[in-house]
DNA sequence: ATAGCTGCAAAAACTTTGCGCCCTC
DNA sequence: GAGGGCGCAAAGTTTTTGCAGCTAT
């Protein structure tokens, strides 16, 4: 009954009004990277008494409360996901726009190392790939390896 | 009496004011990472026939020629920097807000391997860590490792 | 009961743009 | 001289906020 977001704001001791368990089920159900505006036609769709205005506070609310992340891909507006466990990052296609997240642990490591060695501790971090979808070979057989999908994790 | 940017400003081509040479000559000798706003507040010290709105003008101007790169570190405005060889990276102390660059190879090749792995050829990207100084040791002398200086280049 | 949310609309913060004059090539 | 750049101010975007009423705890 009660969204994955949902749950998290009630631990946190968080007031739950109608407007906030909406963009809470929004934000669990998404498996984008959804903008402000974004978010706001998706909740409004389930529940036509929320406005622009709850939608920004409650993402900055979640975001300050860890619940959410707050992403920059360019394009000047802000994009939010929920906070998982383990770090991942993002592959945005340039010629589509296509967000394509992934994992590597040896990606941590090296930059938790980095981190240390000039004498901090890591809070946290980012890291953005822009890229171009690779030409498919002409004479070999087209590459096996399994690309990730848009939306799910591919692990390294 | 050309600056290190106006000179590339030439090289490809644009027409020199008077103006463009002030923000070429502020972009060369920066050695930070200045929002529009501070690049207005330096150019306008030289010259104040400078409007801010030239100065959004030419630092999109000098973006598209890849001759600047923006960045955003958080705190809503986009800052820019000099493009230059190599790529570097950014960390962001999180009590003081001050930027330390470094470089790493191995990180470097590290996310042109992933790149790869995922079908793409990778055209930019951006890594950014936001960290605290670890407080220094109580028992063992001070750590050795020479702390990167704000501005300066730590090569790994 | 009451601290905290909400909608609405105004405003703030950042960036772009239309227009007539001016300058560089 | 001609195409492009400039200042100014107006407008566009995205995000925040004041206020009066409403609601979850």
């Amino acid at each position: 009954m009660e969204s994955r977001i949902g749950r998290m704001c009630i631990e946190r001791g968080l007031k739950m009004t109608g407007q906030r368990r909406v963009i809470a089920r929004v934000l669990s159900e998404a498996q984008d990277h959804p903008d402000v505006e974004e978010l706001y036609r998706r909740a409004a769709t389930l529940d036509s008494r929320i406005s622009v205005a709850t939608v920004y506070r409650t993402v900055r609310l979640l975001e300050e409360k860890g619940i959410l992340e707050r992403r920059d891909f360019g394009g000047g507006r802000a994009r939010y996901e929920a906070t998982e466990e383990g770090d991942h990052y993002h592959l945005i296609d340039v010629e589509t726009g296509k967000v394509i997240e992934f994992e590597d642990e040896e990606h941590a490591e090296l930059i938790r190392r980095i981190a240390r060695d000039l004498g901090f501790d890591l809070v946290s971090h980012r890291l953005e790939l822009f890229a171009r979808k690779r030409p498919a070979e002409t004479k070999e057989a087209p590459p096996a390896t399994p690309t990730a999908r848009t939306g799910s994790r591919s692990k390294r």
